[in-house]
DNA sequence: GGACCACCATACACGACTGTATTGTTACAG
DNA sequence: CTGTAACAATACAGTCGTGTATGGTGGTCC
């Protein structure tokens, strides 16, 4: 899940220790529980303090000031985004199988994990403010459309319009996470949703493939 | 559009003085501008009446208190929302001239549109932290849809799936607009996108409608 | 022409947050 | 056992934000 993938920078000092003293990263999971309640503007050095159980002084020691984390931050959810592309290479199974996969990967896999999708919505909401977080949220997104699409180029013969049905599948599950996080996590539209882009994909391979902009 | 139509409200009384006094109105225009800008965390009576050329007496007798302020502002967003929509009764010309009007609503006026879209934006985004906005949003994206799919109903013979067909084209389009909405906004994306949703309703328009999650 | 009201300015109290400087505490090295 | 470095607590200064209480000003009504 890449997710609870801290701890793992041993210090050589303080492997004995084994509790207490806290570690750059541990502020940074502070912080991303912060971005999942209440956006960027919720990550304020008291509170997390308060939550991790220790004063400000700690914090200042580990980073250099409040935009320090904020950076880092950013850096971190960039790297972990990559490297879960990474980590999902094609499978050479049949083309419903791979369909199912890459939707269910871009909706059901952010549905059920709620708390990845809500940073990643924080993320975008502060990518209107920051270039910095703008920039990352692009190059996710590209790498994202890509990865898609070079799996569905693999998937038909004729490959025309693979970059289009990749894009417009990227954008079809991302604004319905959009629409559908809240209080109200309607799940059966979700579903219904799947499906019908999961039909819109094996449409499109039962005619081989071909430009999907004029039809 | 529906935008500026402040300033509409004489109080009888300051009809003749034409300049300067405050309305309610104002202070929510300034507010959608901070909003636009910033988000809601950015509403900050301070700033508000900086811009306004006023000092912050003035907030706190035409409002309450902040919180008035923020009611007021999605109270009227809804209202708004909801008055495009009755503004927008379909029309009785062909299936593609009808099909374009819907795609282009949902997402070139958007996309022209910036500020109305990044407003928006903010709003969903604050309605994860706040459930009246949260509840304005759901109904605001419940009549959306009602209303395409009721229009979708007119189209075909038989409109099974148009439920389904107007949630997928919400979400889409959403999407893009949550995508696309950067200092890169993308319009050829745009128009792809719209282009492959065109040909995804009109295809659906030739079989003469029916369900779409499983043909 | 003076009372009155809508509207805004001024001043003060208070809390939340950041950043910095200084002073502990603990563990390990030698 | 003494020094040193990692790490955390404490104390202080300064900014920015809200809310409230109070005073000021220009129209309007009788």
């Amino acid at each position: 899940m890449t997710a609870n993938d801290d701890a793992a920078r041993g210090n050589g000092r303080r492997a004995a220790k084994e509790k207490e003293q806290l570690s750059r990263d541990a502020w940074l999971d502070a912080a991303a529980t912060a971005i999942e309640e209440g956006g960027f503007d919720n990550v304020r050095v008291l509170n997390l303090a308060k939550k991790l159980g220790v004063t400000r002084g700690s914090f200042y020691w580990h980073f250099r000031d409040h935009q320090d984390l904020v950076v880092s931050f950013l850096q971190r959810w960039r790297e972990r985004r990559l490297s879960d592309l990474k980590a999902w290479l094609p499978s050479d199974t049949d083309v419903e199988s791979e369909t199912r996969r890459i939707l269910h990967r871009l909706l059901s896999e952010g549905t059920h994990n709620v708390r990845r999708m809500r940073i990643e919505l924080a993320v975008r909401d502060y990518a209107r403010k920051d270039p910095l977080a703008a920039d990352i949220v692009a190059e996710i997104d590209q790498a994202r459309i890509a990865q898609n699409q070079m799996i569905l180029e693999r998937i038909v013969e004729n490959p025309r319009g693979a970059d289009d049905l990749s894009l417009l599948l990227y954008v079809a599950t991302m604004g319905a996470q959009l629409v559908m996080t809240g209080p109200s996590r309607k799940s059966p539209a979700m579903q219904r949703i799947e499906t019908m882009l999961g039909n819109l994909v094996l449409d499109w391979h039962r005619r081989g493939g071909g430009n999907l902009l004029e039809p």
